[in-house]
DNA sequence: CCAGGCGTTAACGATTCCCTAACACCCCCG
DNA sequence: CGGGGGTGTTAGGGAATCGTTAACGCCTGG
């Protein structure tokens, strides 16, 4: 969860999908969205998203049965919203492994806040992330520590954006373009020569052998790519 | 939590506590009860229940003020119970740091599932409540107390929540935004100037050396960073 | 009313950071 | 063989940020 959470939104309903989206919309907050159950299972575990809305009365599958398939490898919360508010549904629902249980219609705040509460939850419960691992290279995300072979190098504001930017994208190549307006943020203007400075900096920091880059290499006339990450 | 679960419950109606110590007693559960805000909250420190049950309406506190109050050294699953069922009430007492809340009148069966979830996430959580050390620093949450090799240091209340946000997410770096936001909240005035005035403050009280800080640490361009805590 | 603790603001060195510029180095192609 | 575009490398000036101190206003308890 380094930028905005990410909510998976597991509805069939379009309308209660368009209300949701509108709802979480003017926050920041990610959301992906599946109608079916299958689908919702295969993101959850594709996209590792930060907190589950799950309704229960999807067509194709049982939502409490979803919820105990979930909890067999994920701690993810699940928010489970329901048109049913039989208390015997709410008891098996958190039973099986939900978090929170909310009965339509519910309140766009109350919602909105439950969701604060799950998130500070998977935060607290946090497991230590190792964030990304690339050879000697560590770099953990959340705590912004940046690791060679163990020993913590401190990168400026720049170089950090610039190592996350090709972290986000380690295995493709980003061109020049694409890196100054990652990192600089939308002014196109300041000209690629800095990015060159930093990079050389950067590479002073990151790599055993400034001169022979093997963690960044460069494409010449096109970028910049990062090795891939380890697994 | 070696044997049973320890619940507090903090609520006035005398009714009503004969009627949840029923409900708690057929199952595996020691309740310990509190008839005022104040005993409440005496209890929490003194007790360190498992879980917290806490009824917003009564006569001689706010129901949202205590669960702050507890927030500031505790992590305790707190479940709200609240007559007033109106969603201003529920998104403040969430936010003020809240696990769950629940409206009466409530089925039995909800409140044991919501409990067990309570649980779940406390055992999940693990909890070193009380006493993060981190070198010759000592901070006593519940107690409110700092000690620095022995001898306690006399902190003003930003400071302390200023070191207290720093300790809670201690090894990640915090940025100007957040901290200004934990410790004065909410408004993202042009306080960052204090920040800093705050800082050299504390570091002058904690650190050995106020010029070379090591349990504090300056991240430039981005914020501040606590030492991990030792283990 | 005064005294003291506390929070905030302002001012000014001190430090860090970033961009620009200049130059050295390829590699490719004419 | 000699340019030329693209890249790596280094150094320095200027801007932004940070640390530090002092002073002011607020509030509380004598």
């Amino acid at each position: 969860m380094t930028s905005e959470p990410l909510i998976l939104l597991i509805e069939d309903e379009p309308a209660m999908r368009r209300f949701l989206r509108a709802a979480l919309g003017a926050h920041p907050y990610r959301l992906i969205e599946a109608d079916t159950m299958r689908a919702g299972l295969a993101m959850a575990a594709s996209h590792a998203p930060d907190v589950i809305l799950l309704d229960l009365g999807l067509p194709d599958g049982d939502g409490i049965d979803a919820t105990a398939r979930i909890r067999e490898w994920s701690t993810t919360p699940i928010i489970v919203i329901s048109a049913r508010g039989l208390e015997r549904d709410k008891v098996a629902a958190l039973d099986a492994g939900a978090d929170d249980y909310l009965t339509k219609p519910f309140s766009v705040s109350e919602l909105l806040a439950r969701i604060r509460v799950a998130l500070r939850h998977a935060t607290a419960t946090g497991k230590p992330d190792p964030g990304v691992v690339v050879g000697p290279l560590r770099i953990d995300l959340a705590s912004r520590i940046v690791t060679v072979s163990g020993a913590e190098v401190h990168l400026t504001p720049t170089e950090y954006k610039l190592l996350a930017t090709l972290a986000r994208f380690a295995g493709r190549v980003m061109t020049h373009r694409q890196l100054v307006k990652d990192v600089w943020g939308g002014h196109t203007t300041t000209a690629t020569q800095a990015l060159r400075v930093h990079m050389n900096q950067l590479r002073h920091k990151i790599e055993t052998n400034p001169s022979r880059p093997t963690l960044i290499t460069t494409e010449p006339g096109v970028g910049y790519r990062m090795k891939e990450a380890d697994r």
